[in-house]
DNA sequence: AATGAATGAGACTTCATTCAT
DNA sequence: TATGAATGAAGTCTCATTCAT
């Protein structure tokens, strides 16, 4: 699908008012208003505020994708295992909104779930980290039986966690900006979810 | 505080109908309706809408404290962890209707955010978390330097994820019902989340 | 149903609006600005506009219904048919309003029409004058092979008729007010129609 | 006034939406996409969407002109009439679509009925209808005093009043198709519009 | 203490029309 | 001549809240 440069100034203000406020507490005035544009146009373009969601969805669902091209590349497992978990985080805090909208919306049942392209994407991130572990089975360096569903939650769980408390844990943190708080995710988080993994993965018990 | 029977059952409703639907997506006259009582007596009793959740947070929210007195357990530190863990997925499990709503809303800055039951709340589970990485590292079991800010957020992220994608998940992992979903949470996943806690704090780099 | 005297003013308002702009020409603001009530309360008090026009319906409906004590009058069925005509014309003119909206809105497929109050309405009034055909067959006066079908479309279509061409008619009969056109209508009119039935039904060909 | 090609069409799918959901009910996007024509062309070939109910109205209307030719035919002035009484039907039948319009918008008083054309097309009629039933009367064969405004009303009433409640009398008449509907009103309806104003013309009270 | 009635504000959407090209 | 883009106005309806009782 191909947008305007008028619909995507919509899309993004959009994105970002139904991060901050959720989509029942965004009204289309609000968008109309922010991105400059006459409120008949959200519907002259997308036909209704629930379209607006799902090409919203559909505009950025490409983003959280992940690469399926690390699995060729010829390096020891454990470092495609760690570049996996780094490319997620930073693609999601990239876009952080449309994820943001993802999660909670998501969670209202009427919604995107129901959504295809969702479910695809959900079982293409899911395949690719599936991928991995048997990768690493397969070399001998990681114990088989883990679960690609338990691995992904809790990398993608603990990411959303900081999402939605970012107003607590940048206190608790002593972070000041919002780049601050956006280079602790794209480091310690990130370090702290490959140990995770790796941990989990290597454990003996 | 003090509720009558008629506004327990109104906080019980209103649980019950933000979990499913949002906040937003929840009227007033849906709740009274649901609740059987006219539609002025939640303003009447609550004030306002507004008030409404933060009464049923307040009424809540002691669900989740972590039962700190599991800090003086005389048994092995491990098991003081496991217990901590276990519990505390079972404990949100069980009231997953206004955990769903918590992490629904406190994503929207206006609300919840700013209480300060909710911050202490945080900080107190933070707190118990903290106690038993350094009972652990006194004892000589847990490698020091862990942040108990990180051990929360990967096992309160992983259970989030778990109820976020609800559907996506029961026909991933082939559960029917809403039982075996739960069961599967207060097993597998506490499990899942022990060990991966218990790698991480004595996994060595 | 019972109807509040607030409900009743809406209702003779919109009565009004809709006879003369058409239901789609009237809007809930027209109607509410003219019954000095507010916008929202028509909705609730009839949830919808179109349901505002059912109960509109409902409650005009029985003036329609012909009055069939009539066919047990011990006077000459001749009369009845005179006294069948008079009153129906009668009674339409004192509420042409909804008769006039009937005749609109019944033609545009989706509304009226099905509805079933209209069908037992029609079907009722058919069944009067079927009755009245019969006896008069019965008493050897009228012709026996008389459809009530066309009697009542001969009727009631050349009633509407003069309803909907008002303006034009009146400058034609040179009748000034309101008043003189009904008057006609409820004599002329009336008498045209008596004799054209009862000449149908006597006539030899 | 001369048409071009495209203006046709989309006159011709006026007639059609109009007849259908009425003028109100029908949108200018309607017309367009039906058309298959660009929403601004509408506005560009007819300046707006009330002229183009006149252009529509002043298109049709010659077809509802009595022609007045049968009046030098040199046979029974009986014949006469109820060559009229055909033809006039027929000619309503093959464009009811139209017929349908007037007699809903010329009751909601602001529109066409202002129109000179709808005035001079019900005065023709009119004088073509006194013009027989004054040869009638001079042949001796009607009786005089009769209102050539009552008989227009009968005639055009009993159509439209069929026309205006389809499908009842569909169901009522068994008639399951709209064609087997149409050969109905042309042949009997016809005919008992031809013996009733017969009747009424010869009839001795 | 409790509630039925009422309402102003604002929600989303569709409309006929205009404008720049 | 023709049209895609754009828009102000108005549509219906729902909302949380208040008020009189």
């Amino acid at each position: 699908m191909e947008f305007s440069e008028k619909q995507l100034e919509i899309l993004h203000v959009a994105e970002k008012l139904f991060a901050t406020s959720g989509f029942d507490g965004t009204s289309v005035r609000d968008i109309a208003h922010e991105a400059q544009v006459n409120v008949a146009m959200i519907n002259y373009y997308f036909g209704s505020k629930d379209k607006l969601l799902d090409d919203l969805f559909t505009y950025r669902v490409e983003k959280f994708k992940m690469d399926e091209s690390i699995l060729q590349l010829t390096i020891p497992v454990m470092d495609i295992l760690d570049e996996m978990v780094k490319s997620y985080i930073k693609y999601m805090n990239s876009s952080l909104a449309i994820y943001h909208i993802l999660a909670i919306e998501a969670g209202v049942k009427k919604r995107l779930m129901l959504s295809d392209s969702y479910k695809n994407l959900k079982k293409h991130n899911l395949n690719v980290i599936s991928s991995i572990l048997q990768k690493g089975v397969d070399a001998g360096e990681f114990r088989s039986g883990n679960d690609p569903i338990l691995i992904h939650a809790t990398m993608m769980g603990t990411f959303m966690n900081f999402q939605m408390n970012r107003s607590f844990l940048k206190s608790e943190l002593n972070l000041t900006t919002d780049e601050e708080y956006s280079q602790y995710m794209e480091s310690t988080l990130v370090i702290h979810l490959q140990r995770t993994i790796k941990a989990l993965l290597t454990y003996e018990y």
